[in-house]
DNA sequence: CTGTATACTTGATATCCGTCAAGTCATCCT
DNA sequence: AGGATGACTTGACGGATATCAAGTATACAG
């Protein structure tokens, strides 16, 4: 009706089924037919660059978003000030499904790169997952295991020592590569050693450390943020040296 | 029709409107008028004594579970065979979101005293939650707030010391006996010494003295599993010490 | 290009907590 | 009651990792 070109504003609606990730991303849950009721409601396209803020603990929640590029770290602040790294997210991965309880933020979320999200608004997507049973399953399913992990990462913090839990991280990374198809032996870190030592309850220095160990057993090869892994069964022994040995 | 009582089996389906617990539990999301069909789908009365297993790890999951009287402990054990605590659940609280992904339990459970869980399955709570948007919101932030609580925990293992750690879990504990209008300063702790280690990430022994010390300092008053807390803001601040010293 | 801030690495020292060992206490079963 | 088993406590010691300190490399702004 009216003005076809000057009315059109910069693209916001999603277009979901032309996304490279929709395989990995919430589409997956969602049939051919139905895919166009997501689209309605997820606006595409918010863009960061590197060390903007996606959202801040305890501003106003409304939403969760989905990497579409880029790589973003999740931080909570306690109420001593300290500063603890939750999280890190990629392509395909939801992110914010613990900031549903509450009405605010439970975390802080950072671009750790230039970034692209699709942003979930969650009164919406909780009305459309009434409509869809597979989208609440799914998301059922995708919180579930939020816990699990979050679980996960509690029981590497407790229970292993520091050379584990660094290859556990690389490990991690490696697989989420994978799961893109991108290099799972090759890749550059999106993050800082400060993010993955405070991410690992670590000091920056004992990851440095553990990471010039690896490279001088042939493990890995590590440049900066650059990194290969040169002998994954290897690193994947490593993540369970210690516990084997105890037993 | 017909009969009437030989066909009454013992009671399985659940009094949600009859229990003590409906104002903290499942039921206070659903409104009265609809709580009939939340008890058409649980089930009641299962009941186990101290050390029996609830449901086991890597078993086919079918059902979360409300604690009605009791205690809980949940585990994860990983590749290596180590076992962690991964939480502890109480009258009111609800166990076993962390397995509604994949298809079978990701945790063990375990009463800690004698026990009685009302059972949701997964299947139909799911189908009930498109019905009532009131349940599926609560299921949602139930979840949500499941991941929160376990970010918090993983918190606590990397940043803090025992002292803290071991403060943290008497002051949470203290605040859910009071939700349930039990004494918050006076309380027996269900669990062992070593599920409380466990679940901190410590040794029993370094457990054992941290409380030693806190009798000694006049904040507590322990002998065995009863407890007292003689100063909670002071715990409060134990709570945060550390993190406050380095600031 | 040049300087400066930031990221990263490396070394020396300190410390919290885990491990080992032994002892005390509580609980349970016959 | 009595013995045994497990739960808890207490002490001595060592080790993994934090902290402190300094140096090197990288990134970025002008």
């Amino acid at each position: 009706m009216g003005h076809p070109i000057a009315t059109t504003r910069p693209q916001l609606k999603a277009l979901c089924h032309q996304c490279s990730l929709s395989k990995l991303c919430l589409p997956l849950a969602v049939g051919e037919d139905d895919i166009e009721r997501l689209e309605d409601i997820i606006k595409q396209g918010r863009s960061f660059s590197r060390g903007e803020t996606i959202f801040e603990q305890s501003e106003k929640a409304t939403s969760c978003f989905a990497v579409r590029g880029g790589a973003i770290k999740t931080t909570i602040i306690n109420k001593s000030g300290d500063e603890q790294v939750t999280g890190f997210y990629l392509p395909g991965e939801i992110m914010g499904l613990d900031s549903i309880s509450g009405n605010s933020y439970a975390c802080s979320a950072y671009a750790l790169e230039r970034t692209s999200v699709c942003e979930l608004p969650i009164d919406h997507m909780e009305v459309l997952a009434r409509k869809l049973p597979t989208l609440q399953h799914h998301f059922f399913q995708l919180m579930s295991s939020e816990i699990q992990s979050s679980q996960q990462h509690a029981m590497l913090l407790s229970k292993n020592t520091a050379e584990e839990r660094i290859a556990s991280l690389l490990l991690s990374l490696s697989s989420r590569f994978e799961r893109r198809r991108l290099s799972p032996t090759r890749f550059n870190l999106p993050m800082a050693r400060n993010d993955i030592a405070n991410y690992l309850g670590l000091a920056v220095e004992t990851v440095s450390r553990v990471m010039t160990r690896f490279q001088n057993q042939g493990l890995i090869n590590a440049k900066g943020r650059e990194v290969e892994l040169l002998d994954v069964e290897l690193l994947q022994e490593v993540a369970l040296t210690f516990a084997r040995c105890k037993s």
